[in-house]
DNA sequence: GAATCGTGAATTGCATGCAAGATTTCACTT
DNA sequence: AAGTGAAATCTTGCATGCAATTCACGATTC
């Protein structure tokens, strides 16, 4: 065994929040998960100290810890920030991508219009991850990468379906397109202009799926 | 009391570390960190689970905790990374301040020139600080914000005799007047590029200094 | 009948104890 | 004398136990 049980916990945890398996509120028992992973409450604990600085969760001392529950306010300021750093990475990838890098932006993107074209919803989404996470290496910056990683993964659970809304993954290429165009012709204006329009994009696309699902629940 | 023993510990540890008590590299102990509080192992662990996920610390497994050693390089990133963040927030908070914060940014910049004119070192760096965190809020993003103050705090021991340089007073506050211009105007294009030169210029300031002292160290 | 106070249970916070891995030291070999 | 090996020691990781605080429920009073 590589980590400790701490380490392991707190991925296993953490996972399991972005799944859903511990919705925004639910109260995190320190013996229930000491039972639920067959070890005592001080790795637990040091777990969930390990996740409240990370956001995932609150600690109220002497109270216990929940899952945190990020309100519409908060999850919209988490978009806006998540697509200012996207596109401040792909400014900077623009200035300082070398070009290996370049070309293997090329090469993803062109992969991802096949993709795109035969509908093949699993490729993209993978591919699509892998495209945004080239542009943060792009960026020559391990503090912002790091940062983009944690808030894309972060956000994750509110974009997964995102793909599956009828006509999105051709839309989805033609905005990429326009970012790896900017960013292969070192247009740092325009990769910072156009990741931002495509990252809002996904934004509204979430926030008409939740409106969708709201008006269906309501039917 | 308020908070727990491990919070009040990862506080003050954080402290010390940024004020240089515990260098670099330097190995921490539980047992001597224990003693030195007067608590136990179990919160000086949890205390430093927490740090270590702040990047501040580096635990490995099995082998303890040291301060994490930032190399030149990656020095060099969290500036970047530092600027471009400022440069964002000053852009959104040029789209988005209210009245109030805007007219309360320009009260404290101009409290801030009359500063400089007296050469008032301590007041300015003060007022500093405010000015920034003025414009974190104006943004208003809590993400952004959160993450500028904690870059900026980690930054902070790289930039404290910044201003005792001779002279930066006078420019420091000119490049200020560009950036609060530029977001008084709603000037959002011009904010970001005023914020990038201005913490781009700090930073310049601060490896004068490192290869000044550098310098004298070798002579 | 509602509100408040008190008591009990439950949960968190911290200390201690023990086992496993890592580091150091010392002896032995080449 | 230097390098390798093993044993001793030290440190971390985890389990358990106890004290303190909080929450819940019920009794009592207005």
């Amino acid at each position: 065994m590589s980590g400790t049980a701490a380490d392991k916990l707190a991925d296993d945890l953490a996972r399991a929040i972005i799944e859903g398996v511990f919705p925004p509120g639910a109260r995190l028992d320190e013996q229930q998960l000491a039972q639920r992973y067959a070890v005592s409450r001080t790795p637990v604990r040091e777990a969930l100290r390990q996740l409240a600085t990370t956001g995932l969760i609150e600690v109220r001392p002497r109270r216990g810890a929940i899952v945190t529950q990020v309100t519409p306010a908060q999850l919209e300021e988490l978009f806006v920030a998540m697509a200012e750093l996207e596109a401040t990475c792909a400014r900077l990838a623009a200035l300082s991508m070398a070009p290996t890098e370049r070309r293997r932006l090329q090469d993803l993107h062109e992969t991802m219009g096949e993709m795109a074209a035969a509908n093949d919803v699993a490729g993209f989404t993978d591919a699509n991850q892998a495209l945004h996470t080239l542009i943060y290496a792009g960026a020559h910056n391990v503090v912002l990468a790091d940062w983009a990683a944690a808030t894309r993964r972060r956000l994750s659970p509110f974009r997964r379906a995102q793909f599956r809304v009828e006509g999105r993954l051709p839309k989805s290429h033609s905005e990429h397109d326009a970012v790896v165009r900017a960013i292969l012709q070192a247009d740092a204006h325009a990769a910072h202009a156009a990741m931002l329009h495509h990252v809002t994009r996904v934004e509204r696309s979430f926030e008409e799926l939740c409106a969708e699902s709201a008006a269906s629940a309501s039917a």
